[in-house]
RNA sequence: UGCGGGGUGGAGCAGUGGUAGCUCGUUGGGCUCAUAACCCAAAGGUCGUAGGUUCGAGUCCUGCCCCCGCUACCA
């Protein structure tokens, strides 16, 4: 590895708008962590930062929900999130917020020297503007009807029920969601930072200098440059968040991405005033981002090209992006309040800390999405951690104690079994540590556990406990090693379990001992007093797995609950209104899947007047085979309309269930086709 | 829609052209110092799928299927 003269690792700042999960954790902390802890350990110099970013649309609406400010939402998550943190060991240098007035302080000067230099091109587009809230509108602040699936709670951005994206424009009948009202398209200008004209630089910087990335970054990275950069826009119609620093930027901020980024800048000038600039603008300086894949593209491209545009930064060296973690099969979720909480965790499982630690280590997503069942956290603690961490330095202890009254016995003649075994204990740091500073953390904790396994076949190939009635000098010599074994990792460990390391320590009595004399074999020398053995990990038992389970599986009712709770009534219509529409009775013909999508069932309908062709978004409910002689009501005067390069003409009546499954609404006995429903 | 990543024994992963490997689980044996822990052995995979290139393909090429992400502010 390349020496630096410092490292600048940096977490991706988590979004204030909730408590951070398992997901954050394994995707990010626990990684930044794991690899600061090392870099320390090594004697280098390293900044660790983290903090909250608070600025942005979803916090605006989080607090407009509930009826507070913003200010009093990220109040609430960033102490939240901070102790929690700090609860668990992820041992930041700093951190702090993007609400800090440093950081408006940075961000609005980063903003400023780009604007002087006229990096940023002017753009006056349209948007929707709520006259009544007297403000423009983002995005998710739209609501309409989805002109894709007619969901009548389509987002500007998104409609959520069938998975389009959306331009707010594509919205029939746009509402405000501040004020209900009608939006008006009006004009605002925006600055934007040409990305383009940073292409080939960015071409040089990361397809040729930087071909070890991970090939997720790499891929999504060559992926953009090759699609060809647009100017993305950098500030935003919004009172929340750093203004604009410019005339004629009145009520307009910086966009979020823009000033989240150099809250990393911000947090170490705020912990390193003099010096914060040796970490970010210094050749000798290996700056390391720890991100999630959806991430990817702001670190790797936008951020460097900003720093690129303000000149006196250097470039990230690696971003070693991780993909997503899964929970019980499904994907986390903050909104659906699908995740394991950090905070609760820790109350939840008190000193276990390093378990969860363990966990997403060992089951890290690092080259494609996983999954964390309950299970598998039972399994991993009881046959990894307790039966081959813990109970090798418990045989130990226990053994020495018994025989040499708890003090580390000496050696005398070493068996050639002993001689490999020490010799060991070099080439897995070795393994390590090249797996650290390749950041497969994963690979690091299954070699840095190889040494439990290493202690355990030592024991049971020289079993101490017979040898003890015929030699002693040579049980001696065997626990001595053990012992030494037990030091190293204690050492080795340091940086993945740091709190069963200190408790380790504290057990062997340990001195302060340099990360580079691991793989020695007389770390402990003869004579020296151990403590009293405790166990370093206990089983966790079946029933607060359960009462975990129990409380996911509630949720997940609550959830379907909350899915389906009755919407509000439409407006009023009158008689004559209801009565244009045409219902009725028909029997599906022929049913088959419309190629290339995920939800749309093309079928024929006999509607006793005609037969024909309908396109409805039941395939994910339905087989193609269950349905023919299904009997269905049908609206049979809605205007004909093309999805996916089929007429469907009409529309099937469907209700939808708790779990979000779908059911015809049909006659409770059958009735001849064309049968009028009213 | 386009692009990127992934699809390998029950679970989680490694493996970029030359006899399919690791951890956990399972089964059998051994040991009994240890939190019924540990050690040894075995079973278990037509490497998503269909073609192609090659003496030879998990690995290279093409089509298709599935999962995730980005495009489109959840790590």
């Amino acid at each position: 590895m390349k020496e630096y003269k410092r490292y600048m690792v940096t977490s991706a700042l988590p979004y204030a708008n909730g408590p951070v999960h398992i997901g954050h954790l394994a995707g990010v902390y626990v990684p930044a962590d794991i690899y600061a802890r090392y870099l320390r350990l090594r004697g280098r110099d390293v900044v660790f930062v983290g903090g909250s970013d608070e600025h942005g649309v979803p916090i605006t609406i989080k607090a407009r929900k509930e009826g507070v400010s913003p200010k009093e939402i990220v109040d609430r998550y960033h102490a939240l999130i901070k102790e929690s943190f700090e609860r668990f060991g992820i041992s930041f240098d700093v951190y702090s917020r993007t609400t800090s007035a440093i950081h408006h302080q940075t961000a609005s000067d980063f903003f400023k020297t780009l604007y002087e230099k006229g990096c940023f091109v002017e753009k006056e587009t349209e948007q929707y503007y709520d006259e009544e809230a007297q403000q423009f509108l983002a995005d998710r602040y739209i609501t309409g009807v989805c002109p894709y699936c007619r969901n009548e709670r389509a987002y500007g951005d998104q409609c959520e029920q069938c998975g389009t994206s959306l331009n707010p424009i594509d919205l029939i009948n746009p509402r405000s969601a501040l004020s209900g009202s009608v939006p008006v398209m009006r004009a605002t200008k925006h600055w934007y930072l040409p990305l383009e004209n940073y292409d080939s630089f960015l071409r040089k910087w990361i397809l040729e200098e930087h071909k070890e990335w991970k090939p997720n970054v790499y891929g999504q990275c060559k992926s953009w440059l090759d699609l060809g950069l647009q100017p993305r826009a950098v500030t935003r119609d919004l009172d929340w968040g750093i203004p604009v620093p410019i005339e004629g930027a009145e009520g307009k901020v910086l966009y979020v991405w823009f000033d989240a980024p150099i809250g990393y800048i911000s947090n170490t000038r705020e912990l390193l005033p003099d010096t914060w600039q040796d970490y970010w603008k210094s050749d000798d300086s290996c700056i390391v981002h720890f991100i999630g894949k959806d991430n990817i593209v702001f670190h790797c491209i936008i951020f460097p090209a900003m720093l690129k545009a303000e000149g006196s930064y250097v470039l990230p060296r690696n971003v070693p992006a991780n993909e997503f973690l899964n929970l019980e099969n499904d994907k986390i979720s903050t909104t659906r309040n699908w995740a394991v909480w950090l905070h609760e965790y820790l109350d939840d499982f008190p000193g276990k800390e390093d378990v969860l630690r363990y966990v997403l280590t060992a089951n890290a997503p690092e080259t494609k999405d996983n999954n964390f069942t309950w299970k598998d956290f039972q399994d991993r603690n009881n046959n990894e951690l307790v039966a081959i961490y813990g109970n090798f330095v418990n045989r130990t202890m226990v053994l020495t104690h018994r025989y040499f009254n708890g003090k580390t016995p000496e050696t005398s003649l070493w068996t050639d079994v002993d001689r490999e075994t020490m010799q060991e204990i070099a080439l897995i740091r070795e393994k390590v540590e090249n797996a650290l500073e390749n950041y497969r953390f994963r690979e690091a904790l299954k070699e840095a556990m190889s040494l439990a396994r290493l202690g355990n076949k030592y024991l049971a190939d020289a079993e101490p406990w017979k040898i003890i009635k015929t030699d002693e000098a040579r049980t001696r010599t065997i626990l001595n090693l053990a012992l030494q074994l037990t030091t190293n990792m204690a050492l080795l460990f340091e940086p993945f379990l740091p709190f069963s390391s200190a408790k380790l320590k504290n057990m062997l009595r340990l001195p302060d001992i340099p990360w580079e004399r691991i793989g020695e074999s007389d770390l402990l020398p003869a004579g020296h007093e151990l403590n009293k053995p405790v166990l370093l990990f206990e089983k966790v038992e079946d029933d607060a797995i359960e009462k975990q389970l129990q409380r996911l599986g509630s949720l997940k009712t609550t959830n379907a609950q909350q899915d389906c709770k009755a919407a509000p009534a439409k407006p009023d219509i009158l008689f004559d209104e209801f009565s244009t529409i045409d219902i009725r009775t028909g029997t599906i013909l022929e049913a088959a899947k419309v190629p290339k999508t995920d939800k749309l069932m093309k079928l024929l309908v006999d509607t006793g007047i005609d037969k024909r062709t309908i396109v409805s978004g039941i395939a994910p409910y339905f087989t193609p085979e269950e349905l023919p002689g299904k009997q269905v009501s049908v609206v049979v005067n809605l205007a004909p309309r093309t999805l996916k390069g089929v007429v469907s003409q009409g529309m099937l009546l469907l209700a939808e269930d708790a779990d979000g499954k779908l059911v015809f609404v049909v006659p409770e006995r059958a009735v001849a086709n064309g049968s009028t429903i009213s």
